[in-house]
DNA sequence: CTGCATCCAAGGTGATACTG
DNA sequence: CAGTATCACCTTGGATGCAG
């Protein structure tokens, strides 16, 4: 029975600050702003320069207008997304990352290159996982 | 294939191969996987050794028995954590991470360093934001 | 073109109780 | 202790229509 010394610990990946858990909730939720899925293609897409609203709805494959949206406004309401708007007709919006926006670009991108690299072990893992379970 | 020129667009945050739209959906699954809250919670605390069922339970602080359930299963299916059940009684169970896990951590811990370190303007740019759109 | 509101279906989530 | 099942809730997401 491994009983853990809280000190013997190396430093967890989660800077868990365990006793204080106020702290933990808000990383789980500027994680969960950051890490979605839709954000992450985002910020992903912008990284390389701004964009019009249309540009990105090309750009990720799958995201719904109504989606697209809501994202922007979060991460515009995080400070991560600039937006501009010009008061043309038709209007044009311009979408691009803050200062604080492009700083995610290196950590989001690891977990992208992660993502791209380690796609088939998790795929076959997967499908390991369903045949054994369900054969 | 994009039609952009690659020498005056830098590599993306996400690789998107735009053309294939599959590879981005496939890349959105895993990424929504891993970067679930739950999930990043989880893999942090298994990144510094094996943990019972308990343990992890109250390491995190929010999380319901069943998300904890269901995330570990997640995980487990992708070959992320590995699960050792003990026939012992009480039953015990250990959950330690894969050598895919481990190769988690990095990306993983530089995504939560980033949420860590720019909490603060994450959280002034937010309350900013509310102010300014419902004063 | 961009953005918001509404409706509606679908899936996620927590509480609870029960089994091995 | 670990895991499953059920249920009621409520958030999420897509489709659509309309406004700026």
């Amino acid at each position: 029975m491994t009983r853990h010394d809280p000190a013997s610990v190396p430093v967890p990946v989660v800077p868990s600050r365990v006793g204080d858990s106020a702290q933990c909730v808000a990383l789980g939720q500027i994680i969960d702003r950051v890490a979605d899925k839709w954000a992450v293609m985002t910020i992903g897409n912008l990284s390389t320069g701004s964009l019009r609203f249309n540009e990105l709805m090309r750009r990720i494959p799958g995201v719904s207008h109504r989606m697209l949206t809501l994202t922007l406004r979060g991460l515009q309401r995080d400070g991560i997304v600039d937006r501009t708007a010009f008061a043309t007709v038709p209007p044009r919006v311009d979408y691009a990352l803050t200062e604080l926006g492009k700083s995610l670009i290196e950590p989001l991108g690891a977990l992208a290159r992660w993502a791209e690299s380690k796609q088939d072990q998790v795929l076959a893992a997967r499908a390991n996982y369903d045949t054994r379970m369900n054969p």
